[in-house]
DNA sequence: CTGTTAGCGCCTTCAG
DNA sequence: CTGAAGGCGCTAACAG
């Protein structure tokens, strides 16, 4: 019964030593914090004041243990390489935090065992214990396992690209057609007539709707566009009287190797090749001349995302289930801000 | 026995499902994950087989609330820009949930409150809450306020960068000196003699260890060091005759300024001038010429600081305070792999 | 080696 | 509006 204290377990101050303090009983003190209203105003502030002087706050072990609720999210990325993160993850879990936090939630950080593949362990994992009140995914296919894990053992989850028909449409994406488009009018604006979309030959449906959104809009344009090129012979395709006087890059990192071909065949990126890039990454800027980019709404992103989530939880029933598209911001630069060359 | 379970309320294994599935007690489904040795091994084998089978895991909360631990641990680092996050951010934090994970424990992403400039708050809430085992601290400075704190609180922690003396001696860091002497070592093994060292004038104790480490080993190998330049006119630098044939960056990015002055002097990188990075970040690789650059063991570090951590929890006494340095790997590409240029 | 008992800290009944 | 029980799921003590 006497435990005899072994360790040095930090004594932490409980509702009972705020009851004491604030002389009222710890039910009241409980009130106070989870029903206010219900509670008398003097006493009230009597006894918020107690828990400020003590720095109270309740265990959430045994609040979770008690209500269900863990006041935590997961955050589920792809696996990847620790030498080649997603550009974006460092950003976006930043503003995943802040949202997270302004609704009083915090972020559990998860990632499929070492050598695992698979996501699935991970969830029932974290499910079981239940450690997490619901899980964002970061990345999402149309039919990513992860989001038909989370749907089959009835985790919600929000998801940050779009998920496929036959799941749960809680997700949030960028307008990636629509912003490449804001780029083939920005170009035509500065009187490029021919155009080049370079990126990846990829099913990644987010690069896919950038090739895209460039690709339509620029034909509404009517401009003239360069075919992509097979292995990505950018030197090539910058050669002959007819060459494009402008690319637009599905990302910063391939705007870069735009930039080293435009050199190497003698041209000036900015004054002889406007040159685009997607991300916004540190990279745009840094870059001679800068590079002009579009640039995520990752607070926009992260809140909407938290929002969905939590409004899944809430007792008022679940949300009804609704892609959110959001725009990218062109940020332009000396890399596209110039009149076209002559012809 | 197949349940609809339509509703969130999902119906979730506990103990005493265990125990009946098994026959025998609650108590004996403890022992059975938390003492095995005390469990006879055929109960011990029918034990587990039905945790198995039913999917089983101890729900987190009751247990952290029973026993103290939380088998999370909290990451803090540095308040920044989403938009300019720290370059590490994403790959360190991959490798310290892997680390995190092969001991059993999670982790859980802190950030002060949007617009707090300090971290107490943070740490005091976490802390009060029991949320978490201990500290992870990134970009750690001498007198941090957040080491201050957390030893102040009395929660214990690991710091990626070394505390200062008035501090816990937890930390785990980079031999940032060791790693740009070797910078001078290669450099001076490819027959360069006039060399300089680019980076930012800071007072950051990295970043003055990669300069004070590159400056010793070129001095003690008697390379001429170009001045260190005020504002960074990396041009003026690279005139005149007796300019350095080769440049050494405190980071990637920095590296990536340098190719764009030796382009702009009409010096072509590898051939008329040698440069190297630090960090190795995925732009290293897709510079052209690549470039060479250090790349940091960050599964290593990671392993180390949840070792030093987790071995502060442990009960047969804290760890001896001790700072660990790690090695950053040389990796040579084709920015700095070829002959110096003749004099 | 197994089963019984008790309580971690909190919140939701139910009385007063 | 406040006080008195009870139990969330688990595990550390003891009893059998």
């Amino acid at each position: 019964m006497t435990t005899p204290e072994a360790r040095p377990a930090r004594r932490v101050t409980t509702v009972a030593d705020v009851a004491d303090a604030a002389g009222v009983s710890r039910q009241t003190v409980s009130n106070a914090i989870n029903a206010p209203h219900r509670v008398r105003p003097d006493t009230l502030a009597r006894v918020t004041a107690a828990i400020e002087r003590l720095g109270y706050r309740p265990d959430q072990s045994a609040r979770s243990l008690r209500t269900g609720e863990r006041r935590t999210l997961g955050y589920l990325a792809p696996v990847d390489d620790p030498f080649d993160p997603n550009p974006l993850m460092a950003g976006f879990l930043a503003a995943l935090v802040d949202a997270a936090g302004a609704e009083g939630h915090h972020v559990l950080l998860l990632r499929p065992a070492a050598g695992e593949r698979h996501a699935r362990a991970v969830i029932d994992g974290v499910v079981a214990a239940r450690q997490v009140d619901g899980l964002v995914l970061a990345d999402v296919l149309p039919d990513d396992p992860r989001a038909a894990h989370a749907a089959r053992v009835g985790i919600p989850f929000a998801a940050f690209g779009r998920t496929g028909p036959g799941l749960p449409q809680h997700w949030v994406d960028i307008d990636n057609a629509a912003a490449t488009a804001e780029v083939a009018r920005h170009l035509a604006a500065r009187g490029h007539r021919r155009v080049a979309f370079v990126g990846a030959a990829t099913a990644l449906p987010w690069l896919a709707a950038r090739r895209e959104g460039f690709h339509r809009e620029a034909a509404r344009l009517g401009l003239s566009l360069a075919p992509a090129l097979p292995g990505g012979d950018l030197r090539a395709l910058l050669r002959g009287p007819d060459r494009p006087t402008a690319l637009a890059a599905d990302n910063d990192l391939a705007a870069l190797d735009i930039y080293e071909a435009a050199r190497a065949e003698g041209l000036r990126v900015g004054l002889d090749l406007a040159v685009t890039g997607f991300h916004d990454t540190p990279l745009a800027r840094h870059l001679h001349p800068p590079l002009t980019s579009l640039r995520l709404p990752l607070r926009t992103i992260a809140t909407t995302l938290v929002g969905r989530l939590l409004g899944q939880l809430r007792p008022a029933g679940p949300l009804p289930e609704r892609g959110v598209e959001l725009p990218a911001e062109l940020v332009v630069r000396d890399s596209s801000d110039h009149p076209a060359p002559g012809p």
